[in-house]
RNA sequence: GCGCCCUUAGCUCAGUGGAGAGAGCAACAGGCUACGAACCUGUAGGUCGGGGGUUCGAAUCCCUCAGGGCGCGCCA
């Protein structure tokens, strides 16, 4: 609706004498103003070379003629401002636009963490921002499937292999004995600090991770049996914990597989023959396959170590081809974890054995987006152009880094979880570091938070029994932790402190909640069904909203019209790769309701004609308000 | 040295080149006889890091300086 007035303001700028003007619009600063505004006469006056206010009257000629508008007027220097019919407007608000269809799957890679400990409060950030980015590109009407990738024969692995072997003497048997602890994550988390700390003052334990990275490669036992306990074990756990806030994946594509079905050796090849990658006759990194890049120091970026194995970045490249179905060859598959209910949705794994018949079809995707910290960048950039190389330079398009900043915990935080270790950088913030086993993780905090909120719900509703007030408990820490994550923008750190995120007031998860149970409890109240699509306004809701106080027609509509911009706002998100904006929406809706349900009696207004249109006013947040909250993660508690 | 990100109220953060720069927390003053106050109303709090420039108009774009974070590896 909104691209509607814009085109057409496009087009009496066209017929101005300024064909192809950039038309934007915006929204005035209160109500009382308009709901739409165009300061694009302003812009249109130097073009033209005639004053704003001339040109004004071109535009808003033009607006009125649109059905959909119902006023327009010229204010202050040269604004248009558009008075719009609300019911239509409203109307065009079911379905959203997505600011750039894509013409197949797109993919969204998130969480990715080492399957080798705990997942922390920084791995939240990235599943969280994923999770959200996945579900509002939905919302848009995106075919999305969620991948997760698993580095199951890195270093990080056979750390806590190294540990099992040689400090525990354990073997691949007794490692899945002890993965079937409730938390065998944990247990990983601490060995992974005692090897850190043994391989930093004892070389010869160097020597021996060395062995046991080797052993993981090129699967040589016992490192390749234990690696792979370890890895399925903890991975599966991370689903677990992700699944507690409402995370899930279609896929997660293991490292080892693309090593053992040779996609790397055929990526390797087409580099190769496109000239992508050279052997140096001479320098540093003589005997090394290298890209040659201004991006990279010295100019060249080693893609083949001389001893013939490959990095990372190599390794990203062949996965990166793969999922964009650049790559002639395929995974199989296997069933790996079932999701609740009827198990009628499941995440999949890769391997190199033995896959499952009829798995769903993955990869071959027109777009792919990584969602990846911000110290990525620059093999981001990498792996960007060498799939640029091998294929079309508009290919480097399709995938794309999604950036983020790294949470960082503060100094009372430290203390308070008694954290050794730790040490403060200058600024106070302390770096979270699975390494030295500085973090907070996943699965304690989020405990912490239901511990807490269960204290809250039992003081407000004393006579709920315990399964009804830990079920609400759950939704409202889930709802706390989704929103602690995307409320800032992702381009900004976040130093985690623990206290501030035990809050459930102010700018929390829990007031989003809190809104949308009390518009639940209104429509109860008023014996009005919860809706089950956006609810149809009234023949007569323009005249309606005529009659009334122009300080609550006015408190009314905005509240419907921002409920109606949810679409808007979603694509903004999109457009901005940031559920930040999205997250703005909410918590604006939800303030812009509390207010209005102080102010204004419902289910006991008295006048019929009055007490349905405010209801039509709650049934419509109400109805928007969850939906968007659904895009974010954060459940509707069915009590607060 | 090069690259990316950040700097807005005491603190944590919003802020499409456009109309008095806004929230939350903290502080202070109020509001529960329940569509329950996890809320609402009000007060106070600003050199938008500094300086230039572009523009009718700059927190927003450009340049520059300062401060902070992170990259630039045959680690991942």
């Amino acid at each position: 609706m909104l691209s509607v007035l814009e085109e057409v303001v496009r087009r009496a700028a066209a017929e101005a004498g300024a064909p192809g003007f950039d038309v934007v619009s915006e929204a005035p600063p209160s109500p009382a103003l308009g709901d739409v505004a165009f300061p694009t006469a302003f812009g249109l006056a130097r073009v033209l070379r005639r004053p704003p206010r001339a040109i004004a009257p071109l535009l808003a000629n033009a607006l009125r003629e649109r059905p959909e508008v119902a006023r327009v007027e010229i204010a202050g220097p040269g604004y248009v401002n558009v008075f719009v019919r609300r019911r239509a407007w409203l109307a065009a608000a079911e379905t959203p636009r997505d600011p750039e269809p894509v013409d197949g799957v797109h993919i969204v890679e998130h969480t990715s963490i080492n399957p080798n400990k705990a997942a922390h409060i920084g791995h939240l950030r990235n599943a969280a921002l994923g999770d959200s980015f996945a579900r509002i590109l939905r919302y848009l009407g995106r075919d999305i499937e969620v991948q997760n990738y698993i580095d199951d024969t890195g270093v990080q692995v056979a750390d806590v292999a190294l540990g099992f072997h040689a400090l525990r003497g354990a073997s691949a048997a007794d490692v899945r004995e002890l993965a079937r602890a409730p938390r065998f994550d944990y247990l990983c988390w601490d060995l992974y600090t005692e090897v850190s700390r043994w391989v930093e003052s004892d070389p010869e334990a160097a020597t021996l991770r060395r062995e046991a990275l080797h052993g993981l490669e090129h699967d040589e036992e016992p490192w390749a049996g234990i690696g792979a306990a370890v890895a399925e074990a903890v991975a599966r756990r991370h689903l677990e914990t992700m699944d507690r806030i409402g995370v899930r994946y279609d896929l997660l594509a293991c490292e080892k597989t693309i090593v053992r079905l040779s996609f790397w050796d055929r990526a390797f090849e087409l580099l190769r023959d496109a000239g992508a990658i050279r052997r140096p006759d001479e320098g540093r990194n003589l005997g090394c396959w290298v890209m040659e890049t201004p991006l990279a120091q010295d100019g060249q970026k080693v893609i083949v170590r001389s001893n013939g194995t490959v990095t990372y970045v190599g390794k990203d490249i062949a996965y990166q081809m793969w999922q964009l179905g650049l790559l002639d060859r395929e995974f199989r598959f296997r069933r790996f974890f079932d999701y609740g209910e009827a198990a009628s949705r499941a995440a999949w794994i890769t391997t190199d054995g033995e896959g499952d018949a009829d798995p769903p079809r993955f990869g071959q995707a027109a777009l792919v987006h990584h969602v990846i910290d911000a110290r990525q960048a620059y093999p981001q950039q990498i792996v960007q152009e060498s799939v640029a190389r091998l294929t079309s330079e508009s290919d480097r398009e399709r995938t794309r880094h999604f950036s983020y900043e790294m949470v960082s915990l503060t100094p009372a935080t430290v203390a308070a979880l008694g954290l050794a270790g730790a040490a403060a950088g200058d600024g106070g913030a302390v770096e979270v570091s699975g390494r030295k086993g500085v973090g907070v993780k996943a699965d304690d905090f989020l405990d912490a938070l239901i511990e807490r909120a269960r204290g809250e719900v039992a003081q407000r509703n004393p006579e709920l029994e315990a399964g009804q007030r830990d079920e609400v408990a759950r939704d409202i820490a889930v709802g706390a932790l989704r929103y602690l994550m995307v409320r800032v923008t992702k381009n900004q750190p976040i130093v985690f402190d623990l206290e501030e995120a035990l809050a459930f007031d102010g700018a929390t998860g829990p007031y989003l909640q809190y809104a949308a149970v009390r518009a639940r409890k209104i429509l109860g109240r008023a014996a009005a069904p919860l809706p089950e699509r956006l609810p149809a306004p009234p023949p007569d809701l323009d005249e309606q909203m005529a009659a009334l106080d122009e300080g609550e027609a006015g408190d009314l509509w905005v509240l419907l019209r921002e409920a109606a911009g949810l679409g808007a706002a979603a694509a903004r998100a999109a457009e901005h790769e940031d559920p930040q904006v999205l997250a703005r929406w909410a918590y604006e809706g939800a303030q812009r309701f509390n207010a209005f349900y102080h102010r204004y009696p419902v289910a006991t207004e008295p006048a019929p004609a009055l007490r349905a249109l405010r209801l039509f006013v709650v049934e419509t947040f109400f109805f928007q308000h969850r939906l968007g909250l659904g895009l974010l993660g954060i459940p509707v508690p069915w009590r607060m």
